[in-house]
DNA sequence: TCAAAATAGATTGTGTACAATTCAATTACA
DNA sequence: TGTAATTGAATTGTACACAATCTATTTTGA
């Protein structure tokens, strides 16, 4: 009989790997964040940003699966660094409404260089990036 | 010509989706986990030890991916619920050996249903579940 | 053999994540 | 129209994650 536990081994789990390889990947962007003086979670941040110039948090937080209670402080840490500005919608004033700053146009030319850098640490071969972003938003949507 | 930012597009990105399904699968777990009593961490680090029965920090950290800043706490939380016990070793002072009270493996029995009801959750076929084992464990070697 | 190097954990400080609550602004509706 | 319900952020509290530093123990090599 097999062993009734066998599931509960983390390398049967599909979570487990995940986690682990999101982590990893997110560690391997440092140096190249450092750059630029970010986080992670900063940059992904300033992703959306750069693709709206004009994002609310409400917005911003469903692009990235984030809460106002994540946002809320790194927004003002970027507003702090001079990047972004946070003003209130005149419409609606619960919106707070995310802008870049000239300085943070600016850094998107240094940011450019980024994916590049990453994807050759990354050593994944085309297929299988297409596969595997293929499986992952299969995911996300039964999510 | 091709927008020169297209690759600093979300959508574009490998890691993006890995860290936003690795977060949201976490997500799914808590229903589960708190029916156990436990959190992701303390989970994965319990199956380490239902695995092992005996473990030092050094050894859980590579098996996890976590340095002892992130274990030591989460160690001290599963001591305090009488789910492991802290000791160190002897032939080695410098090793802390982790390992099983009864407590903590009764709650075995109780966890070995977690990873069906998340299977339930997850609406994954059997083959991309293969497959994205597959690709993961590709990258995880590549880091 | 004994001081220097290496090793294993613990500690400190910073930055997320997220649930739960609070608060202010807006909308709905009796 | 005025109060109740809703909405969008902010706040609070708990729990990671990790870099950097510190401490105690063990190992090495001149």
């Amino acid at each position: 009989m097999a062993d009734k536990y066998q599931c509960l081994k983390l390398d049967n789990q599909l979570c487990f790997p995940l986690y682990a390889v999101s982590k990893e990947i997110v560690r391997k962007y440092k140096p190249f964040l450092d750059e630029v003086d970010l986080t992670y979670t900063q940059y992904i941040v300033m992703m959306v940003v750069w693709e709206e110039e004009q994002v609310s948090v409400k917005e911003m937080g469903k692009k990235l699966f984030l809460d106002s209670g994540t946002l809320t402080p790194v927004l003002k840490t970027l507003e702090k660094k001079g990047l972004i500005e946070r003003t209130r919608s005149k419409e609606d004033e619960r919106n707070l409404i995310v802008t870049l700053t000239p300085s943070g146009k600016a850094l998107k030319d240094k940011a450019v260089k980024i994916p590049a850098q990453i994807g050759g640490c990354l050593n994944i071969s085309p297929e299988d990036a297409v596969e595997l972003h293929k499986i992952l938003h299969k995911i996300m949507e039964t999510l």
